[in-house]
DNA sequence: TTGTAGGCGTTATCAC
DNA sequence: GTGATAACGCCTACAA
């Protein structure tokens, strides 16, 4: 059905060694003028497209860089992944890009995938779950680049590329302290991911600084997505109305956007009621009716 | 500095020949169940992983998706991508993620990078500004599958995956008209772009059906995305107060989101005084103070 | 400037 | 069951 054209059909067509044509294809300078020339226009006229299969193969490299990201539509990934494109793009290489759904074997067996198929990097953001992380330093010692960003794993020699968690959530914390607020609880991630734990150190450091007394009760795991949000802040808000808090920090975005919702429902208003900040720039939250407020402006590209 | 390990390894490890470890690691059956266990124990021991580079050469099948979109954070295409990688995934797949950046040059080299990269079809989603399409061909003729979504190219014997959009949009403006309204204005995407051109024509038959008189000035071209709707939106406010249009049919939900920001900057409420529908299911909707209506139930995975 | 030999890591195919 | 050999499409290294 399909006729692969080849470096050894135009060769054939033009009478010539593989290599003279391989050379004036790629820009070597040592060949003849004429004979680039004619290799070019027979290569276009027989539709050749080089095989970077074959020369990943011998060149022990394919231009590929892995990512490997828990959700693709989750919070700021899709940014995170464009911006990703992005630069590699412009270094002349692609994305090949997995999702691992929160699930740590799944994860696994995307990084070995990624592996197999000899990417060049791996750029990873670790799943929920994930509790043994061999996988990574089975693929470094491959020779296999691993760079870790937003949801890091430490310890393990890979760089990691993330905001400073611990000091934006006391920046956060802060700010709606300065805004006379006490009455402040945590929505916080899963104590496995290392942000979910900064942030929660971060928030803690601030109470403390400021001498407001830390409530266990005020502390609400919800996950990293909005459902998780929406059920861990119905809990504070089941809470009697005097023990309730004034004010949200959460985790992330998307935990925000969960619990506004819960807040919402309850016939509650934001800020006047109940005041709320999430994190990460979510692309969501410049439409949002109650503009969620930032720390700073780190970045997190 | 790294040792790959490759067959030949296990095999002079173990002593016996290639093909031996090739077929004890591929489960073939016709292999001494000791022999088996060895190759595969030594495999483990040796920390080795599969060449997937040399065994695409070989099989010429790299069982990896090319995707190619305008925008990878733009609309629904985080979804889209989401959903494909878990199809894929499933099929034993990777996917290649390349975007455009609405550029067709771009869009070419992305095409000519995967088609180099050997993949075994391509899903692309065209970029706004295309105008020729023989490089589509020409992979085609490369017994490579195209396959389109959202944004078609017909006519050159690629499938196309989207909704019915003319129908789609005769319905929205169809559920506008049976609310009353009657001055109902289109914010348009750019005409090469299908998409744009049917539910152009969707809103127009609307029109007619009903006989609501045509306004040229009702059509206003917006893009695809928020500057543009927000820009479009400007124009039709800026009409003289009796002109004003007070419902928009907007041609995706990014244009709409830009729309609604331009209203409410006039001071103009949703959708007391402007009411506007937008398409596609942005996952942003659902948060919107003034939920986005609409037509149907079509969903775009 | 151009050509030849060999190999990248794997599998198909045919022998033993 | 197991092994030798020849691809897959290209490049490195060396020779002419």
């Amino acid at each position: 059905m399909t006729k692969r054209v080849t470096l050894k059909h135009i060769a054939n067509e033009l009478h010539i060694s593989i290599m003279t044509v391989s050379r004036a294809l790629n820009g070597s300078p040592s060949v003849d003028k004429t004979t680039r020339e004619k290799v070019i226009s027979t290569a276009r006229i027989l539709g050749y497209f080089p095989n970077h299969i074959a020369k990943s193969l011998v060149k022990r490299k394919t231009h590929t860089i892995g990512v490997v990201v828990p959700e693709i539509t989750y919070s700021f990934f899709p940014e995170a992944i464009r911006g990703i494109e992005e630069v590699v793009y412009k270094a002349g290489y692609n994305i090949m890009l997995t999702h691992s759904a929160e699930d740590s074997r799944r994860e696994i067996a995307a990084i070995e995938t990624l592996a197999s198929k000899r990417v060049d990097g791996i750029l990873v953001s670790v799943a929920e779950s994930d509790t043994d992380f061999q996988i990574f330093q089975q693929v470094m010692q491959l020779g296999l680049q691993v760079v870790f960003f937003d949801r890091c794993v430490f310890k393990i020699g890979a760089s990691c590329v993330s905001i400073d968690d611990e000091n934006s959530a006391l920046m956060v914390t802060q700010h709606l302290i300065n805004h006379r607020y006490k009455k402040i609880a945590h929505l916080r991630g899963p104590l496995s991911v290392s942000i979910s734990r900064y942030r929660l150190n971060g928030f803690k450091k601030s109470l403390k600084k400021n001498n407001i007394p830390f409530r266990e009760n005020y502390i609400v795991e919800s996950g990293f997505h909005e459902s998780g949000g929406y059920n861990a802040m119905m809990q504070l808000i089941n809470l009697p109305a005097r023990e309730r808090p004034r004010a949200i920090v959460a985790v992330n975005d998307p935990a925000a956007f969960g619990a506004m919702k819960a807040i919402l429902e309850a016939g509650l208003r934001i800020p006047e009621d109940i005041a709320i900040v999430g994190f990460s720039d979510d692309i969501r939250v410049e439409l949002m009716p109650t503009p969620l407020r930032h720390s700073c402006g780190c970045n997190k590209s």
